[in-house]
DNA sequence: GAAGACCTGCTA
DNA sequence: TAGCAGGTCTTC
């Protein structure tokens, strides 16, 4: 499912791609709610002949900045993704939308459980600060300020942008720290384990290209079709009732914030 | 705060 | 063939 560091993995490679700088000739949309609340109509209308600037990043959001009031927001949510292809065009059986540059490149949004959205809008709203930014004094002033449990709060994008079921499970593993301890009870040692632990498993996620893992047709792909280099690097994710890699005692799976959640109840409290 | 809706393909 | 997976928005 592609998190933080699969959608930073796609940004470095559209910007490697050249995608930077072309003008977007014509917008072809397959899925109306792709763009959704725009019509198809709209939508391409406002974005045909504009030039894209640069390619940034808040969170899980994908911003295409063009040479005009909007940019171009895209969430891969759980299935989406991008490809590129050129000369003449040949729509795949996934492309929700395509987009066609100049220079005969073509940008090909897929997305097989049609979930992803692409909008219009200067940045993407209600966010926190994005995962690889935020300051261990910012983090911890926001920990200090509510009592909800931990893994719901890490999912949640207002407070910290770009962390999702993996890399939450991930970070809480690593600072061994239950998912459904409440936040006002942790030590200021404690915070500093979280803060290093979501920081440190998002980096090296990014490092390493991205993780691939999930259900089988969600698994994330990079633009080259290549699945992450941090796939064998979960500890919890995804391997309840296996062997906790520090005590051994089985992996617990629960459910918190209608996720699936696994941890270690003899290693983390 | 919890649960449903949105979707589809893979697994059991 | 039923159920699960997941991010976010909507609705109780």
């Amino acid at each position: 499912m592609p998190e933080l560091p699969e959608v930073e993995t796609i940004r470095r490679q559209l910007c490697t791609a050249g995608v930077k700088g072309r003008v977007v000739e014509k917008v072809l949309i397959d899925w109306p709610r792709t763009v959704d609340p725009l019509s198809p109509a709209v939508f391409c209308k406002k974005i045909t002949g504009r030039t894209i600037e640069r390619l940034s990043r808040h969170g899980k959001w994908l911003i295409f900045e063009l040479d005009s009031e909007d940019n171009l927001l895209v969430h891969l949510r759980m299935t989406g993704g991008f490809y590129l292809s050129s000369g003449a065009l040949k729509k795949g059986t996934y492309d929700r939308a395509i987009l066609q540059l100049s220079g005969g490149l073509n940008l090909h949004f897929r997305d097989p459980r049609k979930f992803g959205r692409m909008r219009l809008g200067v940045f993407p709203l209600g966010l926190g600060p994005d995962a690889m930014e935020i300051g261990a004094r910012q983090f911890f002033q926001t920990l200090e300020k509510t009592n909800r449990g931990l893994k719901t709060l890490l999912l949640d994008q207002s407070f910290i942008a770009g962390v999702g079921n993996i890399y939450a499970d991930e970070a809480l593993f690593e600072a061994r720290l239950h998912p459904l301890r409440k936040a006002g009870t942790l030590t200021d040692d404690e915070m500093l384990a979280l803060y290093n632990a979501v920081t440190h498993v998002i980096r090296s996620a990014v490092e390493n290209g991205g993780t691939s893992l999930g259900d089988g047709q969600g698994n994330y792909t990079d633009l080259n079709g290549n699945s992450g280099g941090n796939s064998d690097k979960a500890n919890a994710y995804g391997r309840a009732g296996l062997p906790c890699v520090v005590c051994k005692n089985p992996l617990e799976k629960i459910t918190v914030a209608q996720r699936a959640t696994v941890f270690c109840a003899h290693c983390q409290h």
